[in-house]
RNA sequence: GGCCCGUUGGUCAAGCGGUCAAGACGCGGCCCUCUCACGGCUGAAACAAGGGUUCGAUUCCCUUACGGGUCACCA
């Protein structure tokens, strides 16, 4: 049987990562065993509907590369893929439980349903139903249907026994038939609960795995009373483990918590968040950590799924970033780190491709090339201090001399390329009979006017150009005189 | 509070009755080196607690502790 998994987001909002996570495994459960990963957007509470947030879905897919195979945008043999849009479909279904005896019409007001939970002796709202409808006679349904009062369906749970179901993650979890509430079917305003369109709609769609999070560990006992009542096989349900800001709290844009587009905003790489949050609650059977989609499709097995939450932890995303930054093609990186450097250095006419060859191996994320360019764009003010370096074996004194002693050098160098300029100064090195250090430390403090850079006092200088070198040279031999 | 679920280094995690309890991130040290980074080597760091079962428990069972979820006309 081909496998069908779905990936049902209500659109209230922006993609927060354990949303997209639950959309990758279930796109993986489908995909790596030649199945097919199905979108249908949920959205039977118009009360919490956000504008535009069905395009931030179709456009996280889109640039993750979790490409459905059916959905609202381009159909499919099950649809429509929009709840709101089956809304026909759900009364019927309610009516045959009615039927069957295995749900109920229920007049009550909120009033009275809010009264209930009040006199529940502690006051906490952990009141069942009462009933109180559920006996009323086929006279009276008909005659407050018919009066036009509002009214919800309501799912009849056994009073006795157990349920019973299997989950691939969390194994064969049991619930009293007791703990569970008639739960409402069909809203008074006519909509489905998400509880009940869930059910109608996978087994209408064929969703043969349902995967979500385990916080609908505690209802599907509901559901799969609903599918007993129908006479439909459930599916295999498959529960995620939540993914965590910190050991107590969910990840939630509430907090502040990045979600996906702000991940992106600040620099990380899709295919590197895509790849982190792979791991985040699943593991390969062999030790491999980076990997493409294509190849966490060859590799993903259900089995590799854990039951514990994980603490989304944003400096092993950044580690992997920069794997995935330096495992890159120079000319694909270089597209990505090219407006960066645009914004960044924006009167200059430098090389960029050089520039960008030396941060290939120093970024984390793409935000960071601001911060490591910028004495390219200008030379810092900085302190004499800064020539002083220990293991480089250099003193304010011995800067001044090396600085000196490369000024005339450089002036003459015939051509201004890589390789030459590192000749000479190596030339010169010999010829003073000192360290490398004590001649490239002090240049390259001048060309860049930081403790650190992005590359040595050769590929400064290279990129800087002969004139800009100079005058950083004379201003460093300015400063340490005026000592 | 009832019910359900979870608990291996700081974090992600392997393990599925017998292991010196993997690996990765991070952290420390060393090497490389004109700084930083990269790369290489290396170190510290864990089975929540207590009972069973067993020749033997991280692994199976129970209890406790701690954490999470759920108990909506939200999904």
């Amino acid at each position: 049987m081909e496998i069908r998994t779905r990936f049902a987001p209500s659109p209230t909002g922006y993609m927060h990562i354990g949303n997209l996570r639950t959309a990758l495994y279930e796109y993986l459960i489908a995909k790596s065993q030649g199945g097919k990963f199905i979108l249908r957007i949920e959205d039977t509470d118009q009360e919490r509907f956000v504008e535009g947030a069905v395009d931030i879905i179709y456009n996280t897919l889109k640039l993750t590369g979790l490409k459905h195979d059916e959905g609202p945008d381009i159909g499919g043999n099950y649809g429509p893929y929009v709840q709101s849009e089956r809304q026909g479909m759900y009364m019927q279904y309610a009516k045959e439980l009615i039927e069957k005896d295995q749900a109920y019409y229920c007049f009550c007001t909120k009033e009275r349903l809010d009264s209930l939970k009040e006199s529940n002796c502690e006051g906490v709202a952990f009141a069942h139903y009462d009933r109180h409808c559920m006996n009323l006679s086929p006279e009276e349904i008909k005659a407050n249907l018919e009066s036009g009062i509002p009214y919800v369906v309501r799912q009849k749970m056994p009073r006795e026994g157990q349920t019973t179901f299997d989950d691939v993650v969390y194994g064969s979890i049991s619930v009293d038939n007791s703990e569970l509430d008639d739960q409402i079917l069909i809203k008074s305003d006519g909509m489905p609960t998400y509880n009940f369109a869930n059910v109608i709609d996978d087994h209408l769609m064929d969703i043969t795995h349902v995967v979500r999070g385990s916080e609908y560990l505690s209802s599907t006992p509901k559901y799969n009373l609903l599918y007993e009542a129908f006479g439909w096989t459930a599916p295999v349900y498959v529960h995620l483990p939540a993914v965590m800001k910190d050991a107590q709290h969910k990840l939630s844009k509430r907090n502040g918590d990045a979600s996906f587009e702000d991940l992106i905003a600040k620099g990380y790489l899709v295919d590197a968040v895509m790849n982190y949050i792979a791991l985040l609650g699943w593991s390969p059977s062999d030790n491999t950590e980076i990997f493409s989609l294509e190849e966490l499709q060859q590799k993903f097995t259900i089995s590799g799924l854990s039951k514990s939450p994980s603490i989304f932890d944003i400096v092993k995303l950044t580690w992997m970033n920069s794997e995935y930054i330096k495992a890159m093609d120079f000319d694909k990186y270089f597209d990505l780190v090219q407006p960066k450097l645009d914004e960044a250095l924006r009167n200059k006419s430098l090389d960029f491709k050089k520039i960008a060859a030396l941060l290939q191996k120093r970024l984390e994320t793409l935000n960071d090339v601001a911060g490591l360019v910028d004495f390219f764009d200008q030379l810092p003010e900085y302190g004499t201090d800064l020539y002083v370096h220990k293991k480089m074996k250099t003193t304010e004194e011995i800067a001044l001399d090396s600085l000196k002693a490369c000024l005339p050098v450089l002036e003459a160098l015939p051509v201004w390329e890589e390789t030459a300029i590192h000749d000479s100064m190596m030339a010169l090195v010999e010829e003073k009979g000192i360290k490398n250090g004590q001649m490239l430390w002090p240049l390259r403090t001048a060309l860049s006017g930081k403790p650190t850079s992005p590359g040595g006092a050769i590929e400064l200088a290279d990129i800087l150009g002969r004139e800009e070198t100079i005058r950083r040279i004379n201003k460093g031999i300015e400063l340490l005189e005026k000592q």
